[in-house]
DNA sequence: CACTAGTTATAAG
DNA sequence: TGTTATAAATAGT
């Protein structure tokens, strides 16, 4: 799309690529936005450049809401077998088989079927929905309780690494401690001299404090 | 970009809608994985069709961190206007209906009515009880969010502190070097001497960078 | 940032 | 779904 063909690589030079950047990112969020308008539905951009900051589009419903819609069925891939690296894919396949269902509902409430539904087509109707609902409502709890229990673990993992650090801080400050002694000795001073052995330690320790 | 220019607006042919939406998807994300490859950056795109099926793009970190990334920032820059939805509803109340109702179910299930139930009443305690079987949902469903995203922000919080003591710990290193020098020009011994300042601190960076 | 030349996306069929 | 004429995005300047 320009006076020759870029391979799609990254783009090694630092200036042209965040040309680039800058253009391409414009571009992509106007395509969004056509696809929004055009054909009414919501769509969602968000794009991190690579020293953070944060480009964002999202139509009618603010992101946030968009990413409620998000969340509720996410973390499927939680255990990283689907979502490997690049996803780009329909979820909710298991919709498949209902999407029948949901169109013999349409055309059924737009009451434009030459052949009417009798009651028993009803009931029958009725009973396939509740199982679809069923599954739907089993399905999302399924994957709520298990984000749940997902991040109750990460937190878990967090607080132990938290707390390694602490240790490791904890024997690095004795350790600078007991060289500052060494040090003394070397020195020819006396190791028992109460006074600060070293200003620095106040400092990070007073930090460490904040 | 095509025969004829279109207009910014829905297009209300619906299959022609159909058609456009399959095609732009398509385009939108192939934007953006250029976008990403090019740039070197991260990029979502999250597009929900008409009838809520979701179509996605992320490169790299799955969508879930891109997510974190996004509410972390919206969050830093204050103001959630956590918008309190419907169902701030006077919940005690309408539990006590329900223990009626249920009360309700159970002698009618149990058969042993001196009054059997009419048609017209069992619609009514349908309705009923569909309602409450709502706002349950809704409940649970409410709650399950706030504890996710709850969590989510926890999990941020952990991060921010585990940065904070890493980026401590490498200071005190540093100082810690430093005053190795300071003690070694201390005790008149060459300062530049490559070898080891203190076998301790060999021991802190290789558990470091476990 | 503005300008094209040559590329790509896509509306219509 | 695949094709084609044309609009649109964009790489290099």
């Amino acid at each position: 799309m320009g006076r020759k063909k870029v391979e799609l690589k990254r783009i090694e030079d630092k200036s042209s690529r965040q040309v680039t950047f800058s253009k391409r990112r414009n571009g992509s969020i106007k395509k969004a936005r056509e696809l929004s308008v055009l054909c009414d539905v919501d769509v969602a951009v968000l794009v991190f450049s690579s020293r953070g900051k944060l480009y964002e589009y999202a139509n009618g419903n603010s992101l946030t809401r968009i990413l409620e819609r998000y969340q509720s069925h996410f973390e499927a891939e939680g255990n990283a077998s689907t979502g490997a690296n690049e996803s780009e894919n329909c979820h909710y396949e298991y919709t498949r088989d209902w999407t029948e269902l949901l169109h013999t509902v349409q055309s059924q409430l737009e009451g434009q079927n030459d052949e009417q539904m009798s009651v028993t087509d009803l009931v029958q109707l009725e009973r396939e929905l509740d199982a679809a609902l069923l599954q739907t409502k089993s399905r999302k709890n399924q994957l709520m309780m298990e984000s749940i229990r997902h991040l109750h673990e990460k937190e878990r993992m967090l607080r132990q690494e938290k707390e390694l650090l602490e240790k490791e801080m904890e024997a690095m400050r004795k350790e600078k401690e007991e060289g500052w002694k060494e040090c003394a000795i070397g020195n020819n001073l006396d190791p028992s001299n109460p006074e600060e052995p070293c200003p620095h330690q106040r400092t990070t320790l007073s930090l460490l404090r904040g």
